[in-house]
Formats: C-alpha cells, sequence, structure tokens
DNA sequence: ATTGTTGCAAATATTTTGCATCAAT
DNA sequence: ATTGATGCAAAATATTTGCAACAAT
C-alpha cells in the first residue's frame, strides 16, 4: 500500500521550492508556474499545484489565505470575529469579541500605527467549533473539510 | 449616465437580504441561491451574486473572506503577518510581527483560552503598502484592485 | 424614454483529477 | 516489480459578463 510520508525530491519539486523560498513577494500559482518554466519548459500547471499543496503540507513553504474556496456571508454587521472548524469547516461566531481585552489592546495599538499604512485587519480564529468540542471529532469528521 | 448610487430594492434583492439576514450560518453564495429558490423559482444564480456584492458594497450584510481569488505561497515560514494594499493589491509582509507588544498580548490571551476551542488564528492587515504610501496613491492605483 | 435589474447562457479563472507513462527504489 | 511523480487533457468549482427583455421611475 502506499506510504502517505514518503516523497522523493524531484528535480521538479525542487525547483519549485527554490522558487518560492526565493520569491518574496508571496507569489501566485501561475507564477511560480512561470518561473519555473523559465528553468523546465516541459513542467505542467498540474505539478506546480500538486508540489505547492504537498510542500505546503510538510511545512517547507506557507500557503496563504484563501484556504476557503468560496465567498461566505454574513448578514450580521456589526464587527465580530469568526472561526473556522479545522473538523467539519463550519464557520462560527467565535465566543471572543471585541470587548475582550486582548483585542480591545489590539485594536487601540492597531490606530496608533496608522504610519506603518495599516488601516484595518481581519483576524479569524482556526480550531474547533462547538459542536466539535463536544461530540467526539473522530466521529463526527466531515472528510471535506478544508486544510488549515 | 448612469448613477452608482440609485437602486431599486427589488423582490428579488428583498429576498436575498432577507435570507442572509435571517441566517445565522454564513451561508455561501449557491446556499442562498438555494433558499432564494425556494420562494423565487426562476431568479437565477448570477441575479444572487450581483445582489450579494451590490448589498455587500453597501453595508447592508458582509462579505467573509476571502476576497483574494488566487491562494498565495509564502517561502518564508517563520510566522509573521501580511498586509494586503487597497490600492494595488500588493501583499507584502507587515511591518508589525509578532514581536509588537499588542500582537504579543493577544497572542498570550489566545493561550489562554483553548476553552473555547480556538488552537491558532489568522490575522491579516489591510491598508496602504510601502510604495503606495510613498508615491500619490490615486497615480498608482491598479484597476485589478481586490474589493476589501 | 430612461436606466436599473433580471434570467439565461456563455465565458473566465482557478484548482483538481484521471490516466498512461516515466523514474527511483 | 512496486510505487511515487509527471505531463497532458479534461473536469470540477466558483464567479463574472454580455445581452436581450423587463420593470420602475
Amino acid at each position: 500500500m502506499r506510504d502517505r510520508n514518503k516523497f522523493r525530491m524531484t528535480h521538479q519539486r525542487m525547483v519549485i521550492l527554490e522558487e518560492v523560498k526565493k520569491d518574496h513577494s508571496h507569489p501566485t500559482a501561475d507564477e511560480i508556474f512561470a518561473r519555473a518554466r523559465g528553468k523546465m519548459p516541459k513542467i505542467s500547471l498540474a505539478t506546480v499545484y500538486r508540489n505547492l499543496e504537498m510542500l505546503a503540507g510538510r511545512g517547507l513553504i506557507r500557503k496563504l489565505e484563501p484556504g476557503r474556496p468560496q465567498m461566505r456571508f454574513d448578514g450580521e454587521i456589526h464587527d465580530h470575529y469568526h472561526l473556522t472548524c479545522m473538523y467539519c469547516g463550519r464557520l462560527e461566531d467565535s465566543v471572543i469579541d471585541s470587548a475582550d481585552q486582548a483585542l480591545a489592546g489590539l485594536q487601540h495599538s492597531l490606530k496608533n500605527v496608522n504610519e506603518s499604512g495599516i488601516i484595518s485587519h481581519r483576524l479569524e480564529f482556526v480550531g474547533l467549533c462547538k459542536k466539535c468540542r463536544t461530540t467526539k471529532p473522530s466521529e463526527e469528521k466531515d472528510e471535506n473539510v478544508s486544510q488549515i
């Protein structure tokens, strides 16, 4: 049977890794594809996607959000944060809200750093939703969960 | 000429707004589409997308991230935050980093709220990147900017 | 009449998958 | 030989757009 931990550092994979490592502009998959093509004209976009996914899964690079493949909408328009459940993928309102001390501190200090170009921020928590905290997550786990 | 501020509260728009307002599960566009179809069998998905976009633009509902349509990758794997420029769309490393006092406070307090299911968090700043802060943004603005 | 809005279909954009082939163990 | 990896093309997913028809002012 196939071993999910075994892998080979192929030429393609190495080139992709190097390109991401040396490029500080947070490139997209197709940008990396273009750069990799410069060195390996036959490389395919699918290989790039597969390897980025794999390298990120092993922590060799970072995959920046989104995470979420689909847009979501919220009828509650006052400021509040959300928690994405790493088991079932549900998106729920965070029990921590703006009144919380640490966030108040963060928000206050953000107002004082406008010289740094910051106008607003997005903060989202990742963890276990209420349901997955009470039921055993393993019995509940949705295979369609989005990776964190 | 067309006035971008003028709009009509059509039946479709009202149904969509109501559905988002009363649904607390942060529905996706196609979920809202399905609900709206229950009441208006002829409504189209395009109408739903157009109206969600429009309602969010006017602040009647919230559009949750992503914002970013495309995945990005980062070769720098130590913890650090990013800033998305609201003018040019560039994604740059934030000048504020984990050492910053407020974030240290946030991170510390997050460790103490594990009962709330929070395991990690995603934080991203929105504002003006270094380049757009120094040049006049209006001369620099990229039409391809992603809405915040 | 003007102009905002709709439904439908087609287009776009991004990412994933099936599959035969290739390559390393 | 076994199994991981590739290239290619097709499929899947999510969203946007062109356009003729409709509806409110």
